[in-house]
DNA sequence: TATTGTTATACTCTATAACTATA
DNA sequence: TATAGTTATAGAGTATAACAATA
């Protein structure tokens, strides 16, 4: 008896025109999934990209970590914070410029590292496993211009 | 005299060993751009979907919007707000059941959907631009699957 | 005077519980 | 009792100003 009948599908067909609303959507379910894939290590996804440039980049200062991860430095502290309580990094005092810090992974946090990986591998296999090789290779390359001719 | 220099490059090899990686860092300048895009027209990204929604589907409710666009019905209300205090939409009741708001877009937020859409069109050139007809086909087409497959 | 890490702060986005008015 | 819209609130995420220690 309702005139607006509860389930009446809603059509978003001008938003679908949209390449950059697909992208969204798209991203939302990658998003979702890989932190489900991250919460049984207790990790973020800030937290787990930062682990992963620490481990691969031992010795790098709290500044240039923020800058390659586009994140603001007073945000960066927390993060740092998180990871050090963890005891997966350590922050040590640059010998020669005493107001950086060096940041280096434990040996936990590259044991940490190593197996959230595995799981995020799982996770990109899950998601992205739907598609070719052919077409894998091409999403990469059509992301990769994007950023790059974004970047002019 | 730094052994720790300033500018040294930071790798990012492993983190662009993940699809998931290039996904957010393309989605992030594709968001940067639809932002400054929108902002003449004193749209939000949500805002501007959201009218976008309404205008396509007059008289739906605010929970089936709401739905549709994956947004919380108590978050719902301020972008409704914002949209009605712009003058862009109105709440009207619905007489059929007056708990409910039947959502309508103004003849001024039509007008103001369709610049603004013709803004998003140019946007969507500007960005997906560099990309051939078969690349923008296939991107589509790749992130579609990736967004059924998460959905079984 | 400038820079590193930090604190404080504010604004957005997102998620949940609970209220009101209607059904 | 259940639902539509709402309020309040809390947690992330993000951005800027300003401070102490050091350069």
């Amino acid at each position: 008896m309702t005139t607006l009948p509860r389930h009446k599908p809603v059509s978003d067909a001008s938003l679908r025109a949209f390449a950059g609303y697909h992208m969204k959507r798209a991203f939302n379910v990658i998003k979702a999934d890989l932190i489900e894939t991250l919460k049984p290590f207790d990790l973020r996804m800030v937290t787990y990209s930062t682990l992963v440039l620490i481990v691969d980049n031992p010795g790098l200062r709290q500044a240039q970590m923020a800058d390659a991860l586009m994140i603001e430095r007073p945000n960066f502290v927390a993060i740092i914070d998180e990871l050090e309580t963890a005891g997966l990094i350590t922050r040590q005092r640059a010998p020669e410029d005493r107001r950086a810090y060096a940041l280096m992974a434990t040996l936990s946090g590259q044991a940490q590292c190593k197996w959230a990986t595995e799981a995020v591998n799982a996770h990109e296999h899950r998601v992205f496993g739907v598609l070719s090789d052919a077409e894998r290779r091409l999403l990469l390359s059509a992301l990769g211009k994007i950023e790059i001719n974004a970047a002019q």
